[in-house]
DNA sequence: TTTTTTTTTAAAACATTGTTTAAAACAAAA
DNA sequence: TTTTGTTTTAAACAATGTTTTAAAAAAAAA
């Protein structure tokens, strides 16, 4: 009989929300199996051990919010709207998963091995087309002539660096999470104009 | 008579290198008093608890490279120098000291208390002047009118992040840490142009 | 030198961690 | 119902973590 897909769950979500929270060293296998409500062995029964469940977990997590991106990456948009849509699609996961930058930069800094695991999946490793794109509009003489990594290395920081410091800037600028939420929207108009505005020529 | 320096300080050193390598919660303290040579206890003599060196250990590393960058941000420069000014020096420590990010945003998805020790000397919170120029220059219309909380955390977005994900990037482009600094010292020159393009006014 | 204080040591106490075991409870199949 | 296989449980285990103790060694003061 399939195993209970229930318990495998419980653990599985447990495990998700106590790693974004407090991080995997942090979070012990008893913490999950209470907030799991579940018998401590059971972790072991269904995963193995500890760092097996995170890698699912991690594993799993990267690829849900990198499908979409690399979708955007590999389409046939101009550049500009594609900026603008990955922009916007980015920074939208980000706002409902906030803890997720910290996570997945915690887990660069905690095991290197796991980029591995990211490479299949994450939008990162998907910038071929965009590469070629930035390359033949300078080409063109449409945009500056540009060094596409540079560009998707800006573009990434913009998205991403700011809810990896969510609290220094909510704590600097007395900010409710909803002003956070402001500040972030305004974002998504503010990133796109600046790398687009970053490529024009100059008269 | 002043307790050893020497032994302190050797404990102090070990862990300031373990802590950044490898991360606070991955960090035995056996682990650092072998490196520094050691008795086991002495590390509790001296600092109490291992959690307390590490307090001490973080104040330090952020007060230490945050002295220059105050300075820079409250000087009388005019602002499109201070940002040039800003970006650079913040690339060159980070240069010297790659682990710091990394080791910082996992402190900040650590232990949140954190964040009141960083108050005092983080360069983030001596934004006052900066704001105050932003604001008077979009005033008299010599730049575009922009938030300075906007601004300053792209400033900060685009020096950072790119130390964060330094593993992706390396990977990712097949790079040497040689060509890694090729990439960082290119961006030198790209942040500012970025910036300063972004606040000039549109014909 | 003797006394006092500081520093270092070895040992062990103590706590917590991840993991395993072996039996019990349960559900499905025969 | 009996059998079989799966899931759950409580307890134990082994390893590793941090902290404390109490005595030894070293250094400084008297």
């Amino acid at each position: 009989m399939a195993r209970s897909r229930n318990t495998e769950q419980k653990i599985f979500d447990a495990a998700t929300e106590l790693f974004l929270e407090k991080g995997v060293d942090r979070t012990s296998v008893r913490e999950i199996a209470a907030k799991a409500d579940i018998n401590l062995a059971l972790m072991n029964y269904y995963f193995r051990s500890k760092e097996n469940l995170f890698s699912a977990i991690f594993s799993s997590l990267v690829k849900t919010n990198s499908e979409e991106l690399i979708r955007i990456l590999d389409s046939n948009l101009e550049l500009e709207e594609k900026i603008r849509q990955y922009v916007s699609v980015y920074i939208d996961m980000l706002s409902e998963n906030p803890l997720l930058v910290s996570f997945v930069m915690a887990i660069l800094h905690r095991s290197r091995e796991r980029i591995t695991e990211m490479k299949a999946v994450s939008s990162l490793y998907a910038t071929e087309k965009f590469t070629q794109q930035v390359l033949e509009e300078g080409k063109k003489g449409n945009i500056r002539r540009t060094d596409p990594s540079q560009l998707f290395v800006d573009m990434l920081s913009l998205i991403a660096f700011p809810f990896a410091i969510k609290m220094l800037i909510i704590d600097k600028n007395n900010f409710t999470d909803k002003d956070f939420q402001v500040f972030i929207k305004e974002r998504k108009k503010r990133i796109p104009e600046m790398l687009i505005d970053s490529l024009r020529l100059k008269p």
